[in-house]
DNA sequence: CTGTTAGCGCGTTCAA
DNA sequence: TTGAACGCGCTAACAG
């Protein structure tokens, strides 16, 4: 009942050759094998099912192909658009792929680097915003630094800042268009949802809309940036309360679309028509397609996001780290009627 | 700038203890360490910040621990509530999870069950419906039936049939009860939006629902019955055709929830409202409390499903394969309002 | 181009 | 309870 599984040694003496011209005609990277023999090895891994030991070839090489992606969470409602662009970049590029769901604690993410340390991970990748004052940034810095020290490549997904290859997205500036624009459609008088207190991505978009405010000489008083969870429930009740205390607005920024969303049901469910409180949010997820008004948002490449992470995880690493930072821009929906 | 990350053996060196006893203080089921070797040890690996290599323990072991979840994508609108479910699952259960994304093929299947089998993976999973006919399927149960053979655990989430330990949900039941639930409420002529013609959950919630209808003497003309994708933009463009065929509906069933969606917001788009036609779908995916009119579908308890399924790869393997088949409930909301 | 040999890092016998 | 020695499956250095 407990078959062993073929090994490489049964293919070479199958194919009666040893196991170094086997492990070279099936795995290696040198062509140094006769075409004759190599068929014979190829021919003998077939008729015995033959399927390489990746653990041992990790072990042998002293390093593990391909891309460890850490994600915090698996999410349960939207999809997040930047995962979906590393897998499918990798598969592309031909690179396994290695998604560990983390935790949303800072520990767990050092926890996940040290495993990649010891598996000798050829690329780490990480995506998720930083928080402000994180006492287990270092700690995390100091984990990535070492796994590199040792031979592997970082690329982070996330803010810049860190001493590390990193991806950003323009938050303040996409957010700065967006209040531009919304000012343009006539809208004066703004509540910001936004999000965790501490959360850079949060707090660069929440600054970015009050910059662009401001060049307009428009302000949003502090009772009207409502921080908590950064999730659509949470952006939920949230408007509920805005609503609830008679604060007059017209627009609603939500720092993401997830959020946005949960804004844009409360009113659905509260009779309160866009024409009356607009919604925007940020991210352009691919959900909003079927909401009703459509959702005005900063619209990100996500696939390039995740194809510029790829592309410097597998480029030589220069001395000082690598930023590159790609840009969205806005796309006005039904959800922000023209004010008049 | 090339450090060597911390082997088993520096950590026993600076414990001044063999590597078997370090090897047993970390990693070893047995107690068999006094209690100062093992606090020793454990001091060592910290300040040295040793990280087991997990692939030599693989290797080593003969076994990988954990469960390698295959499914055959990664979406990037709608997240997929059963592989959150199983992350969540196997997080609770401490056991890692690695994911790994396949590919739509059944051939990538097997190719990643065979690498499942080369690592000696402890525990293999699969989310995904079958097809039916497909000429991959013989295959695939082989290749899995070779790595149960060489003592790995097969569960999987799909439909009954083949053999190996199944978790079901009742799609057919499923739909039985949303066509009666559907005619009580004064429902006559239908569409369905059955997706993929060959797969079997489609086909499994189409033929239920026609079920449901025939015992109230109601059938549903072939040319109403419309295949293609599996996606909420076929869905979206297959509505469309049957509003300018001009084909007389009060109802679209639409097998998934993801095209439901579709067909609701063409719907919305075209400017039709629910009271002339009315939208159903199947899952109750999150993603349905942010639509207008909210969306009625057929709820299945995922984290049921995923817990279910866990269970079953933990718990010693009876000669004969289980099936358990989880079962949802309809969900009536207001995108099927009572027709009079 | 091929085979022999020596590891890779770890778990696990078997004696002590 | 401990340590020495061996083996897991594979790659890589070195001869031939």
């Amino acid at each position: 009942m407990d078959n062993r599984s073929p090994r490489l040694s049964d293919v070479a003496r199958r194919a009666g050759l040893s196991v170094a011209t086997a492990s070279r005609a099936l795995n290696g990277s040198d062509r140094s094998v006769k075409e004759a023999n190599r068929a014979r090895v190829l021919a003998a891994a077939d008729e015995l099912g033959y399927s390489a030991n990746v653990a041992a070839q990790a072990v042998a090489r002293g390093r593990q192909r391909g891309v460890t992606l850490l994600v915090k969470t698996m999410p349960d409602d939207y999809a997040n658009p930047m995962v979906a662009g590393v897998v499918e970049a990798a598969r592309r590029e031909q690179l396994p792929l290695n998604l560990i769901v983390a935790g949303t604690d800072s520990s767990d993410l050092v926890r996940e680097v040290n495993a990649a340390r010891g598996q000798r991970a050829e690329i780490v990748m990480t995506i998720g915003g930083r928080q402000i004052g994180d006492r287990g940034t270092p700690a995390l810095v100091s984990a990535l630094q070492r796994y590199e020290a040792e031979g592997g490549r970082v690329v982070l997904i996330t803010q810049a800042g860190l001493p590390f290859d990193t991806v950003s997205y323009a938050n303040s500036q996409g957010a700065h268009e967006l209040a531009q624009a919304m000012v343009e459609l006539g809208y004066k008088k703004f509540a910001i949802l936004g999000g965790y207190p501490n959360g850079m991505t949060q707090r660069d978009r929440t600054r970015g809309f009050l910059d662009g405010l401001a060049e307009h000489n428009l302000t949003v008083p502090a009772d009207r940036i409502i921080t908590g969870d950064f999730t659509r429930s949470a952006a939920y009740v949230a408007t509920g309360d805005l609503v609830r205390r008679g604060i007059e607005i017209d627009a609603i920024f939500a720092v993401n679309d997830a959020m946005a969303l949960g804004a844009l049901t409360f009113l659905r469910d509260a009779g309160i028509p866009s024409s009356q409180i607009a919604v925007a949010g940020f991210d352009d997820i691919k959900a909003l397609r079927d909401v009703t008004p459509s959702l005005t948002t900063v619209h990100l490449p996500w696939d390039d996001v995740a194809a510029e992470a790829l592309s410097l995880a597998t480029t030589a690493r220069p001395d000082e780290p690598r930023l590159s930072v790609v840009s969205g821009h806005v796309v006005v929906r039904a959800s922000t009627p023209p004010r008049t």
